[in-house]
RNA sequence: GGCGGCGUAGCCAAGUGGUAAGGCGACGGCCUGCAAAGCCGUGAAUCCGGGGUUCGAAUCCCCGCGCCGCCUCCA
């Protein structure tokens, strides 16, 4: 009775029934980027995970007020600034839009609200003002720290404990600070910084802070979901919690979930480490669902390795879904009659597959079985089509409702293969012809002189076309609709 | 050192108590003028190793081994 949705909630450490504080509204909140420098793969990871994660619940009849933010001031967006002599503001904005346009590029649906750090600075300080009026933060020299020790609950999410961190403690020593670990609220400007005037002294909100100013004024006081990348658990989900819930005296977030991490070679993508892989890149080379199939082939929460050959596989096996589907397209009516054997066999399949996809969703969002049973699916579709070419009324209906049932679940959901079929294939051939540096007419030209060899039986010359489209990448198949090709 | 995760066929990857999905690749066959694609078949005595619980374990527990992440900004 798989019919309860399931999440695995790292406050737990267990998968939970899912079940929202207020149904069937679900607020989300999810941590989006630091705008200063181009987004990378482990970026689109989390967007698309928590795109898929939004899709489905809204699949599943909730409402969801769904919140990603940008943090547009920081010390990094100052950095760049200063060193390229751009405004931070300018800094900000060019990578939120960049951002913005790739993965929409990606089939990344807008959240509900996008909120900028900068643009709740006065949320931000009244929150600071509660904190400081309940005794769990404190002044220091224009600056405002959260005391940990102030709050019993800190370590809970991390499993972590004040004392072993003070341990191993690499962190910043301050003298500022009453106790290694206490993080800021509010950190005052340095000369030739941007600043906010505030109780305290000019200066900026910490990095922590707005998410929990940010989800308090736009999912309320407990949120259903949070969600971020896994090296976001500490220290910034765990100073959240501390945040709000000091603040609030509620729970701060029901459920947690925390995506892994992108790895190049078995090591982590990093800006610091040098071995990202951007987005744009990405997008000028790849399909965008093939890059959504790479990324929801491997469970959400496992780390998945980067590596061109990986991307090549999913290109390929998207080229063959998409290929099925196209042909599945061009079946039509010619004979009265209901489902021979193919076809009852696709039927079922179908029905299978609307079970197992969803099944699959709900146990932990587990996108990689969801997609197993998409390919279980269209494995039927192609034993179906040589029976196809002549098919009854029955079959030709059976042929539309695959369709229609592919484009509405995985489509809708995972934002995969749910574009037609035909411009699909008409839109990826011209980018890679293009891409390769082909003229998509050279290809038909030659395309028509092979297939006239054909016709007169002159196949030396017919291979020797087919040979030299080959030479170019052009991959070419003759099926009983005419000839059908693809650029590698 | 502390916390967390992972280890399933050549590669990638589902499966978390009832007898090994799927993708890429390989081999044989069918189809084809020949190919490609597709289809059919072959491929894990067995799920890192060793104990234990159970009628039954890849799945639960314990002990090892190996890899990774976090503990500092990071999706």
């Amino acid at each position: 009775m798989p019919n309860a949705f399931r999440i695995y909630n790292t406050l737990t450490r267990r998968k939970e029934v899912f079940k929202p504080l207020r149904p069937p509204r679900v607020t989300m909140y999810v941590c989006g980027i630091t705008a200063y420098d181009e987004a990378h793969l482990g970026h689109a990871r989390a967007a698309v995970v928590f795109d898929v994660l939004y899709r489905f619940l809204r699949h599943l009849g909730y409402e969801v007020p769904y919140v990603r933010n940008y943090t547009d001031i920081d010390d990094k967006i100052i950095n760049r600034a200063q060193r390229e002599g751009r405004s931070w503001r300018e800094i900000a904005e060019q990578y939120i839009r960049e951002y913005q346009e790739e993965t929409a590029a990606l089939g990344v649906l807008s959240p509900t609200h996008e909120p900028r750090a900068t643009e709740h600075i006065p949320e931000m300080i009244a929150l600071v003002e509660r904190l400081l009026a309940r005794g769990v933060a404190y002044v220091s020299d224009g600056e405002v720290y959260f005391a940990v020790d102030k709050f019993p609950g800190y370590g809970k999410l991390s499993g972590r404990r004040l004392e072993e961190m003070l341990a191993g403690a690499r962190v910043e020593v301050s003298e500022k600070k009453r106790n290694p670990l206490d993080f800021a609220l509010w950190k005052a400007a340095k000369p030739g910084e941007p600043y906010w005037e505030s109780p305290w002294g000019p200066g900026r909100p910490g990095w922590h802070l707005e998410c929990s100013a940010m989800s308090l004024k736009y999912c309320g006081e407990t949120l259903d979901l949070h969600g971020g990348g896994l090296d976001l658990i500490f220290p910034h989900h765990e100073n959240e919690i501390a945040q709000s819930e000091a603040a609030t005296g509620k729970p701060f977030v029901r459920y947690f979930m925390h995506n892994g991490l992108i790895t190049v070679n078995g090591e982590k993508m990093a800006k610091s480490l040098g071995n990202y892989v951007s987005l744009k890149t990405l997008l000028s080379r790849y399909h965008p669902e093939v890059i959504r199939l790479f990324l929801l082939t491997k469970h959400y929460r496992s780390p998945l390795d980067y590596t061109e050959k990986a991307m090549a596989e999913a290109e390929k096996a998207l080229y063959g879904l998409y290929g099925s589907l196209y042909f599945l397209g061009k079946v039509e009516y010619a004979k009265e009659g209901g489902l021979r054997k193919a076809a009852k066999r696709l039927s079922e399949a179908l029905s299978r597959f609307r079970e197992r996809f969803l099944t699959a969703l709900l146990d932990d969002l587990n996108t990689a079985e969801a997609v197993g049973t998409l390919f279980n699916l269209v494995s039927e579709v192609n034993r179906f089509l040589p029976s196809a070419r002549q098919a009854t009324v029955e079959e030709a209906a059976l042929a539309r409702e695959v369709l229609a049932t592919v484009k509405e679940l995985s489509g809708e959901i995972l934002g995969i293969a749910g574009s037609d079929p035909g411009s699909f294939v008409e839109e990826e051939r011209r980018r890679k012809a293009a891409l390769r540096g082909i003229d998509p007419q050279e290809i038909e030209e030659r395309l028509a002189a092979r297939e006239e060899a054909r016709r007169a039986k002159d196949f030396t010359r017919a291979d020797a076309l087919r040979e030299e489209l080959l030479a170019q990448g052009v991959e070419v198949r003759d099926t009983p609709w005419g000839p059908f090709w693809m650029v590698l």
